[in-house]
DNA sequence: AAAGAATATGACCACATGGTCACATATCGA
DNA sequence: TCGATATGTGACCATGTGGTCATATTCTTT
């Protein structure tokens, strides 16, 4: 956690410094990261930094939870209505708000794209720690709930299922930042939608336990 | 390329500096992996690394190189069968003959997840110059040539499938490393099987034109 | 206005990086 | 044996790193 010299700060100051922090984190590894490059663009003196941040992994944890908590803010009114839903809505969901969150948080988004690529073990636990798996075994949840609901065959392998769906997932996401990079959400929605709707087609259209 | 001068080492020493730079590139990103380490590590002295190779993007594109090739010669064998084997026994050979590769050359496949994670663009670029892509669209050419042969719905997005491949590829690699990590590919080779199949089995249980 | 606490600041530290280069040592052909 | 050519080698360079700290400035309280 930041010291509290950090929350005493002027908005305008301290957002500025979670700005330059995000842009940095999104663009190397936490190893390689630069606190040096995060003054200058923030415009704050080394000495300053420290006097908000205990040291490096203290400013990466406190950046991480800020995106993790607004995915969790756009996702959690989704997940309230999955009891109603059966799987393959209930993914086609998950992935749809993925892409929107991607489109709304570009930054956060690939934040999020670089921790997936982390190999500092440590500051990756310390990320996970501090508030975050959440699609971790989400997927793995929703498929069993859905054996027992008997909408899907109960010999289909759950771990393998949500592998497919959790790598599938970020493929989508990896995907849409690659064809659409930042903009064009709104505009190209029906693409979107298509797309992912012909993805999810090919994954359920064999698992149901019930036939077409 | 190295320089002359490298090729002129003795097996042994030469042998030991691919060893050690395989060992660091494994470990971590182009950037920051060390020319250092690697010196240490292989016992020569900084000068006599750069009497070898060019400079760390020379090293580093011979390396990958070499696994490359290596993954190229045991896949060359399946692919010329291919003509004879319906998509989802393509697939499937192509995801056991991926095991094997990573349980015989546990170093390589190490290397490999590195670059998959890559964040420096000229040295991925380099790299992919130099001689690989292999699977970028091995998996489309193999889709469309099933298509073609009427042996899955021509509806099926390919581009979509081919992503759904790739990506479950990955997960499959990622899954193998961390549950049996190097060794215990023989005495697991069942389960392993077991794994692939029953993921293919998600996959393909719907795409097929006739029906079961 | 004075005293005391909270902040701001940049020079500085030890260390690591990729890469160079002058020089030492082998190797080889004549 | 001598000269030339190919190799070996480590001190050295500029630059960058995360982090510290003594000092200066500002804010708060009395």
């Amino acid at each position: 956690m930041p010291k509290d010299t950090f929350f005493n700060l002027p908005d305008v100051k301290s957002n500025l410094i979670i700005l330059a922090a995000v842009e940095e984190f999104s663009r190397a590894s936490f190893t390689a990261a630069s606190i040096n490059q995060i003054c200058r663009r923030a415009n704050i003196p080394k000495g300053s930094f420290y006097q908000y941040f205990r040291d490096k992994l203290d400013l990466y944890v406190y950046i991480m939870k800020l995106a993790i908590e607004e995915k969790i803010r756009l996702f959690s009114s989704v997940i309230d209505d999955f009891s109603t839903l059966t799987l393959p809505e209930q993914v086609r969901l998950l992935f749809l708000k993925g892409v929107e969150f991607a489109n709304r948080h570009p930054d956060y988004a690939a934040l999020g794209e670089q921790f997936s690529k982390e190999s500092d073990e440590s500051a990756k636990a310390a990320v996970i720690k501090e508030g975050g798996r959440l699609s971790e075994s989400l997927f793995l949840q929703m498929i069993d709930n859905a054996k027992s609901k008997g909408e899907i065959d109960n010999r289909v392998d759950s771990l393998a299922l949500s592998l497919l769906l959790k790598s599938l997932n970020s493929a989508v996401n990896e995907y849409m930042l690659e064809k659409f990079g930042g903009a064009g959400y709104e505009e190209n929605r029906e693409e979107i939608d298509g797309f992912v709707d012909s993805l999810l087609n090919i994954v359920f259209n064999g698992i149901r336990s019930g036939k077409d």
